[in-house]
This record gives structure tokens, sequence and C-alpha cells, in this order.
DNA sequence: ATGACTGCAAAAGATTTGCATGTAG
DNA sequence: CTACATGCAAATCTTTTGCAGTCAT
């Protein structure tokens, strides 16, 4: 099935460009939806998951029972707020393969992880 | 409130009851109608929410779309099979706390995560 | 032309909830 | 008695899918 062009797809590629705020469909389509407001949302849908299917974005299920999108593809971790629920990018320098490897519960790999804890902002709040 | 007691509640609590394989609210309700014909879906959802709420339990959103629930209740991190979906538990000596805040990106706290990669059954048959 | 893509609406799957009834205290 | 708990069914919510029409190549 050779992929052809559409400005919804592109659209949507050009709406997540560059964002860390890792929004769900449903706030990606009501964006979307300014620009062409008869897009569906099964449409948005279909385009984020064929979108990281080709490996452009990551879809990430952080567990609050809605499905984020991470255009940032490279190697890193997220922390999920407790508080908030905001999903934010953590950098961490850890060798997970081997820490599991040693533990021989199985095989970490992937650099695909979920932590929860507290957002930077809700950190500093500290109420 | 005043929690009373129910012979479905105790027969949940008892059916996860060392159990490390991580069962979902539907797998519970297969069992639990051996001993509860009658029982509801809905009952054993309310239990395990109350179980969890109560903090004798765990609920655990691994991302697979099915909540899990584990009895175990100690620190320690569940790795996700990519490839046959369990989740299993996994001992890591991490210090997270002091891994985040060194990079000032959030606090990392409750030593919840959850880690993707190979379960030890699908490490060894490794095809 | 042909096959991919879209909008729309319906379906699917998991979890939650309202309500009348049952039961522990 | 009176609240909490249950079974049942309906409602909710997110994501997926079927279909007929549209558009890119």
């Amino acid at each position: 099935m050779a992929l052809k062009f559409s400005k919804q797809r592109e659209a949507i590629r050009k709406t997540l460009e560059g964002r860390t705020d890792h929004p769900t469909a449903d706030m990606i389509y009501a964006e979307m939806r300014k620009e062409f407001p008869r897009i569906s949302l099964g449409t948005v849908y279909r385009n984020l998951i064929l979108l990281s299917d080709l490996g452009e974005i990551q879809r990430l299920k952080v567990g609050d029972g809605v499905d984020h999108f991470d255009p940032n593809t490279d190697e890193h971790y997220h922390l999920i707020c407790e508080k908030c629920g905001a999903v934010s990018d953590i950098m961490l320098h850890l060798d997970l393969d081997s820490l599991a490897q040693e533990q021989s519960d199985g095989i970490i790999h992937g650099h695909k992880a979920y932590f929860y804890g507290l957002c930077k902002k809700c950190a500093e709040k500290a109420d």
C-alpha cells in the first residue's frame, strides 16, 4: 500500500512538530478542527497510528486511560505527574539492559519506560 | 462509610493472595464465577478498586488496555513483555528520586515505574 | 483508473454507575 | 433498622472499523 499525500496528515505532523506537551488524540483533533472543520476523530487516530507505525512519532500509553503522542523519537523516558497528569520528558542515564540482565528477570530494552511522580511545576508548588 | 464484611471481597482477596501473574479484572471474574456463579463483573471491579484504595493491592495500568492487579504492595517495578504481554516483577536497585532530581526534570517517587522488553520466557526462546 | 484517504456513524472493549434488592452489624 | 454490598443492565469513554464517497498519482 503505497502512501499517498494527504493534507490532513501533513497538518497533524506539523501540529505535533517540536512539541513536548504530549497531547492526546482529542487535543490534536480539537486543534485540527480549526483548520479542517470537517476532519473526523477517526482520521486523526488513523494518521497518528500511521505516523507511529512509520516511526515518525511515538504513541504513549501512560496509564491515564488516554493515549498521548510524542514527536520526539529519540531515546528518552517519560514522567507522569500523579498530581496533574502531565507527561514530561526526562533524561536518565540508565543502562537498563544491563541492570535487568543482572537480575535475570528479563530483558529491558527499547528505552521505553514510564515513571510516576511529580512534574517540575507541581514539585515547585509543593503543597 | 464503615466497611462491612463480604464473602465476595474475601474471596477476591484470597484469589489474588501470593500471586505474581498480575491477573486482569476479567481473569479474576472468571475465577470468581467458579465459586460464585452469580457474581458480577461490576462487583469484581468495585472490590478490586476498594482493595487498591485501601492499599492492600496495586492496580497496574501497563498500557495494554486492560488493568492488572498485584497483591504485592512492596516496592518493586514491573516489566511488560512486548512479545507476550506478560507483566512480571523486576527488582532494580535504582535510586530514582536522586536520579530525577539530578536532572531537575521533576521528582520520581513511589517506586512506581513500568519498563518494556522481553520477559524471561520470551528472552530464552530468543526467536 | 485504482487504490489510498476521508467523514460519518456505528461497533467494540474496558470500566463505571444507577437502581432495586440483599445482608452484615 | 440502616448503610454498605451485590447483581444486573445501562451508560461512559476511548479507540477502532465499515462503508460510501473523494482525491492523489
